[in-house]
RNA sequence: GGGCGGUUAGCUCAGCUGGUUAGAGCGGCUGGUUUACACCCAGUAGGUCGGCGGUUCGAAUCCGUCACCGCCCA
């Protein structure tokens, strides 16, 4: 039954049930025979996350879309799942451990350390799941998979290992991104680089050989730096080669303060004269840009941080070569151990008593921090994983020239080849413990095993070692290989995981079963859509691009919807640290979840930001409500689904307009969604049913529905029915929940059985068109029109009933007038209405069309007023008409433009003249006769 | 420094391939207990489409340029 007033919190969870009983999502689910398939692989969420305004947004438009093909009949999955968030769960974990003040990761070590994340997982972990039920997203939850689940994980295995065969993941020593605060290596996409206030230290670097005398500059070279601390391993000074200031300089050495290491000053590009004194230090083991000069010059490299980024001198083989044994161990009593902060101050400090430093500027500059832990990243030198992105990289660059992938908007591909272009070898291990172990064993050699399991290995070392092969871990290997007495050869396995991205990267195919060659790989692959945020080309789609490339030799997706970034109100990007996140958990509790979902719908125009204003999501909310007091109000009125009623052979005009409007609606939205242009397909079905059905043809349905015309009556019931059907239909996409509910409800009230609920019910087709019908409506609705704006100018009370009589109608006209005499008077308040050759003195007029409406209103017109507002009519017309007579007295428009358009103006011209010359007689008639 | 995008009503935004009287929602104002709905109904005000220049018969729309704003990459 219907309740008074529409209520989302009670209706949505049991929606919920309906469609949960029904295994409504299931792949496949209410599909034609035989149907294409529709697959979009879902972004998978971190298992940490929990559900924000960019998750809804984009899983509302995947489900808007999911909706639509699955009501077109199409054979649909939409893949679920959760990645697993290396670094993030970790993090979360170990929080967690730190709080209930239990041992440390490390104290507990790898096994029982990784029981307990698995643990978290299956307790805590996935919270967003239930948060996108909340939405109504309608992904295949019964095929849900988690990045290192059994399945994906082999596909991770599979890949890592035919890619080493192939060549095309190496182990490298370079530098990277080192985060001192989790002792990992991290991409460089997971750098953020951040304006820092911080000071550029100018330093005297002693020339060899000469007497340095802080007054003389002939004595040294000046290099500025942001890192002062960083000059412990400096073994370089570079200036540009055509530098005439140091030209004479270039192989000759300085001597590096407090260390006294003799290094030399190399002629190089990558100094900028204009820059400071034009001079550079070169530390090829901190610095990305360092590192490519030392190779340049074949500079000596000089790590003097530990994994912390603290000074780590004791020992330094590398640090000690050359230099005093006495001097070495002063500087290690100094610094050894003290963080890179402390490190900094230190050395200028010292360096600054000796004379050595010139100067100290503020200085704002670019410092690079770890997107999670928040702190500076150190570039350190490490060996690591690494894949050959760049080969990588032409397949999947290729397939996006030749359109099999299309990015929408399509701007988005030149981001995504600017970025394939440039494409840096992908470090793909991390020193963590949550993620896929990286299948790679060590032997005493440095040889090294790349195989799918320990079985592999031992047959392929027993080859190559001869013996006993036997596994132990990285300490106990160590210890056995220093150990004469072991015999036998012992391997360990690389502690390190791998890139959550990397097992990110095989989910529109791993999902899908691979390296199983399953029928849902082959039926769903390549997947039709995927949808995303632009920040995330890189990270994802270019890897997936190319992953699916390499071994599927397929595109993982015909299209790439990139959607807007939310922000808030203001257009600044949401964060925690900013305070401004609208929380959409929050915004359904208060309006709905179908009101976010159609709000983020209207809202996500192409190539635009979203900022989300709680007074739109009001705004639809109210919609809702509309539609469900619309829905009541028919139902009051018995308007009761019609089995056997047919639309195409409805009678009555009103009837035939709505139906006609429903279908045009109808093929509007199709293209709207089809187009990703699911802001249009929002404002049609919107417009639709507020401003037409509910606002019109219902309002102009009530005289019959009170009559007594039985037949009339029977019709407009079923039409109202079937429209309703209609609207529910297209709406259910956008507001899956309360049209849900009210296909239930209307079908109840009709007491028949839905051959299916409404996420199955098909999507209309082939739509209906009468013209005519229009043009009667239409001028129904005008004149109506006219007469209120008549009245509210005139201040006609509201409660005042008024005569209203048209003149100069034609005899189609005078009929439609007659017909819907009752629905006029009702609507603009008239208590009659009269057709005339000649409009009444002193009324108040108004041109509709072809007609002139008028309101004879002795006394109360006031003529003054009157006058002016048909007068600024009146110019308004003529400002159009000299526009479009400009156009037609122009012999180049005339020979220019193409026919359609001429004709077009000459019809509007013909209009406008036509209204002019209504006008002007309403306006001679004010004129009191004389 | 390189690249991308934006600037349209008080606010938030539509306006696709040039020809519209430049639209919507919110907000404002006026008036409303009409067989649903005040989360409503009716009416109404409000815009030199950021500036300048160009292409064109015709520019909010295409091109150039400047200004301001935002993002990405160095």
């Amino acid at each position: 039954m219907f309740e008074k007033t529409y209520d989302a919190g009670s209706i949505e969870p049991r929606i919920r049930e309906v469609w949960q009983d029904a295994e409504a999502f299931r792949a496949g689910a209410g599909a034609a025979k035989d149907a294409d398939p529709f697959c979009i692989v879902i972004p998978p969420p971190n298992v940490t996350g929990s559900l924000h305004m960019g998750h809804a947004l984009n899983n509302t438009l995947q489900d808007v879309l999911v909706r639509f093909e699955r009501m077109r009949g199409k054979d649909v999955l939409w893949q679920p799942g959760t990645d697993h968030a290396g670094i993030a769960t970790q993090m979360v974990v170990e929080r967690q451990l730190a709080a209930n003040g239990e041992p440390t990761r490390r104290e507990m070590g790898r096994e029982a350390f990784l029981e307990r994340v698995w643990s978290w997982k299956e307790e805590s972990g996935g919270a967003i799941k239930g948060q996108l039920d909340r939405l109504g997203a309608s992904c295949d939850w019964s095929r849900e998979r988690f990045t290192m689940d059994a399945g994906l994980s082999e596909a991770v295995l599979t890949v890592f290992v035919r890619l080493h065969k192939q060549g095309l993941i190496y182990r490298d020593k370079r530098l990277v991104n080192w985060d001192p605060k989790f002792f990992t290596a991290i991409s460089d996409l997971e750098v953020e680089s951040k304006e820092v206030k911080g000071t550029l230290t100018h330093f005297r670097y002693p020339l060899e050989g000469v007497t340095f005398d802080a007054d003389d500059p002939s004595t040294y070279i000046v290099v500025a730096t942001t890192r002062p601390e960083t000059m412990l391993g400096d073994t370089a000074v570079a200036v540009h080669p055509e530098d005439e200031r140091y030209q004479h300089l270039i192989g000759k050495n300085v001597v590096l303060p407090i260390v006294g290491r003799k290094i030399p000053i190399v002629g190089d590009t990558y100094s900028d004269p204009e820059k400071g004194s034009g001079a550079v230090k070169i530390t090829p083991a901190h610095d990305f840009n360092d590192f490519e000069v030392g190779k340049r010059h074949k500079l000596r490299v000089i790590n003097i941080f530990d994994e912390q980024a603290a000074i780590a001198l004791k020992g330094n083989a590398d640090f000690a070569e050359g230099l005093d044994a006495g001097v070495v161990h002063a500087i290690v009593t100094e610094l050894e151990g003290k963080d890179r902060f402390e490190a900094r101050k230190r050395v200028v400090e010292v360096l600054e008593q000796q004379g050595f430093v010139e100067k100290i500027e503020d200085n704002v500059h670019m410092v690079p921090f770890g997107d999670r832990s928040g702190v500076p990243i150190e570039p350190f030198l490490t060996d690591q994983w690494y894949v050959n992105a760049k080969r990588l990289a032409g397949p999947a660059m290729e397939a996006v020239h030749e359109g099999k992938t299309q990015f929408v908007p399509a701007n988005w591909s030149k981001t995504y080849f600017e970025w394939m272009e440039n494409i840096q070898p992908w470090c793909v291990s991390r020193q963590l413990w949550w993620g896929h172990q990286i299948p790679a064993w060590y032997g005493p050699d440095g040889k090294i095993f790349v195989e799918r399991s320990e079985a592999d290995v031992a047959r392929m070392a027993q080859i190559h070692y001869g013996g006993d092969v036997t596994f132990a871990t990285r300490a106990e290997a160590m210890a056995a290989w220093e150990d004469p007495e072991t015999t036998g050869t012992v391997l360990y396995r690389d502690e390190d995981v791998l890139d959550t991205w990397f097992s990110s990267a095989l989910w529109p195919f791993s999902t899908l079963g691979w390296p199983e060659r399953t029928p849902e790989l082959r039926k769903y692959y390549p997947t039709s859509v995927l949808s995303t945020g632009f920040d995330i080309i890189f990270f994802w789609v270019a890897r997936m691009m190319m992953m699916g490339m390499h071994f599927l030799n397929q595109v993982p997706f015909d299209t790439v919807y990139i959607h807007a970034l939310v922000r808030d109100e203001k257009g600044a990007k949401m964060s925690k640290s900013k305070g401004n996140v609208v929380d959409p958990l929050e915004l359904m509790d208060e309006f709905g979840a179908d009101a976010l979902r159609f709000t983020l719908a209207a809202m996500a125009a192409q190539g635009r930001d979203v900022k989300i204003a709680k007074a739109r999501v009001q705004g639809y909310r109210n919609f809702a409500t509309k539609l469900w007091n619309a829905t009541r109000f028919a139902d009051m009125n018995e308007c009761r689904i019609d089995p056997a009623f047919v639309p195409s052979e409805a009678k009555g005009t009103l009837s035939r307009w709505i139906i006609t409007e429903a279908s045009r609606t109808a093929n509007e939205v199709t293209r709207g969604i089809e187009t990703f242009r699911f802001n249009d397909a929002a404002a049609s079905i919107y417009r639709f049913t507020w401003n037409l059905f509910c606002d019109w043809f219902l309002e102009l349905s009530k005289p019959a529905l009170m009559g007594d015309n039985e037949a009339e009556k029977a019709e407009l019931r079923a039409v109202t029915a079937y429209v309703i059907d209609q609207i529910l239909i297209m709406l259910h996409p956008f507001m899956p929940f309360i049209t849900e509910e009210l296909w239930q409800i209307t079908a109840d009230q009709a007491g028949i059985q839905r051959d299916t609920l409404l996420i199955h019910a098909p999507w209309p087709v082939n739509g209906f068109e009468d013209a005519g019908a229009a043009d009667e409506i239409n001028f129904v609705v005008d004149l109506i029109t006219a007469v209120r704006s008549l009245r509210a100018e005139s201040n006609v009370p509201a409660a005042t009933e008024a005569e209203v009589v048209v003149v100069g109608g034609s005899r189609l006209q005078e009929g439609w007038l007659a017909y819907h005499d009752a629905a006029i008077r009702r609507l603009a308040r008239a208590n009659a209405l009269k057709v005339s050759d000649v409009a009444p003195p002193n009324a108040a007029q108004s041109v509709v069309g072809d007609v002139v409406a008028c309101l004879p209103l002795a006394g109360l017109v006031d003529l003054e007023a009157e006058r002016a507002r048909l007068a600024k009519e009146l110019k308004r017309l003529e400002g159009e008409i000299g526009k479009i007579d400009g156009r037609l007295s122009n012999p180049k428009f005339l020979e220019k433009a193409d026919a359609d358009t001429i004709q077009e103006q000459r019809e509007k011209r013909a209009e406008a003249e036509a209204k002019r010359e209504k006008l002007e007689a309403a306006i001679g008639r004010l004129d009191p006769v004389s």
